[in-house]
DNA sequence: GAGTGGTCTAGACCACGCA
DNA sequence: GCGTGGTCTAGACCACTCT
């Protein structure tokens, strides 16, 4: 279990960005000075610095370098790091207005479930994050009832989830899937952010793979985007 | 100026598996096998599935293989696509509502422009597409006033914009950033899609990073998400 | 021309799945 | 135990930017 040498690489230079050790524009180190430093091969400083390019901390320009990039403002929810990352914890709550419960999952669920899933059925609870006590997004999730003994006692108010299956449940979060649609909040969920009755608001459901096969994060989130936007890197 | 080995069959199996050639959860060959059958290695071949993967065309799992996924129906906007290939093209019209013209950039623009950018100015034009006759998206195109001579008589009505930038000025979208809310229309946005004021919409605020350095593509898109919806990976 | 990132070769060992 | 994908080494040549 230990860590790969461009992943160390890799969040080595994403914390040293985000940290504001480079100012936009800055040069990283050459991919050749890279391996010197390391002691390893342009194989692997390149897939890190891939990676780091992909999340949208550089740009390579092919000839002069990686040029750090400016820090994003929007929401990551388009990412895999979770709505958390972008925000420091004191400025953000989230608060558990549904507490985990087991059932089925619902009829008329969002995404195809594999027949492991379907027969384990779901925990699902609900929470709400706030932004400096202001309502931000409702998250509904669905997790299969697999490989989580002893979740139900776990209190989540205002822990991550992503962090509580890695260090618990050993389950990591791979990849994702996601579909956007713009929609008008009905009462319950005016009443839940503390907004107007057919205010816009998105809608993004979620599908998120692990390592574990067969083990998907699914949730459906409804999102205020009158202070934050989305966010996303293609 | 020709193909790298990895784009090449990077593009292969895109077609082989977009035209129906593989079911879903259908095996790819294995990497060794590819090596094989195209006389290269092993690094080359994993770049070209990882970009596969990245796309959601197939999934890869450890000890087991790469298994081609399920279809998307969304709409691809959420990627380097371009907003036209998930349709077929019988189906899908693309019209212009302003042609386009030279002009100062808008002051409030929304994303920062380079000095280069800002002195040459700006050709702007709007677009509506519509699937089936039904209005789906508008699209309002920035493109700073550099290497584009000629551009200004080309009829654009029903064309791919990234087709004319590749072939007529050899400039070729390399990866982008963009950020989305949701807002409802006003009148004159709910005219153009043929809704009713106040209809939720999907906004866009795209740019599109291209191979010629300091030339972006900049543009700002309304979108109905009734009977389609954005999707994403990540 | 010197230095950068982009592509590629020809190997190696490991961790995982499946029979 | 075998085949798979995951990581890594130690080179090579090319295309591009900058001076």
């Amino acid at each position: 279990m230990k860590k790969p040498i461009y992943k160390t690489l890799y969040l080595k230079f994403k914390q040293l960005i985000e940290a504001g050790n480079y100012s936009a524009g800055d040069l990283l180190p050459s991919e050749n000075q890279l391996c010197l430093d390391f002691n390893t091969t342009r194989a692997t400083v390149r897939k890190a610095m891939t990676e780091l390019e992909h999340e949208g901390l550089i740009k390579k320009q092919h000839g002069k370098g990686s040029i750090v990039q400016v820090v994003k403002k929007g929401i990551g929810i388009l990412s895999l790091e979770g709505t958390s990352s972008n925000f420091a914890p004191e400025e953000m709550y989230t608060k558990i207005i549904h507490a985990p419960v087991q059932q089925q999952w619902p009829l008329d669920f969002w995404y195809p479930l594999s027949e492991q899933e379907q027969k384990a059925g779901c925990i699902t609870f609900e929470r709400i994050r706030e932004i400096k006590g202001k309502p931000l997004l409702l998250e509904v999730t669905y997790l299969p009832n697999l490989y989580l003994g002893g979740f139900m006692e776990i209190n989540l108010e205002n822990k991550s989830l992503f962090q509580i299956l890695l260090h618990q449940f050993n389950i990591k979060p791979m990849s994702g899937d996601q579909k956007i649609r713009a929609i008008t909040a009905d009462q319950a969920l005016a009443d839940k952010l503390k907004i107007e009755k057919d205010f816009p608001t998105l809608h993004l459901e979620r599908k998120i793979e692990t390592n574990k096969i067969g083990f998907n994060i699914y949730s459906s989130i409804h999102c205020l985007t009158v202070d934050y936007f989305l966010q996303g890197r293609f």
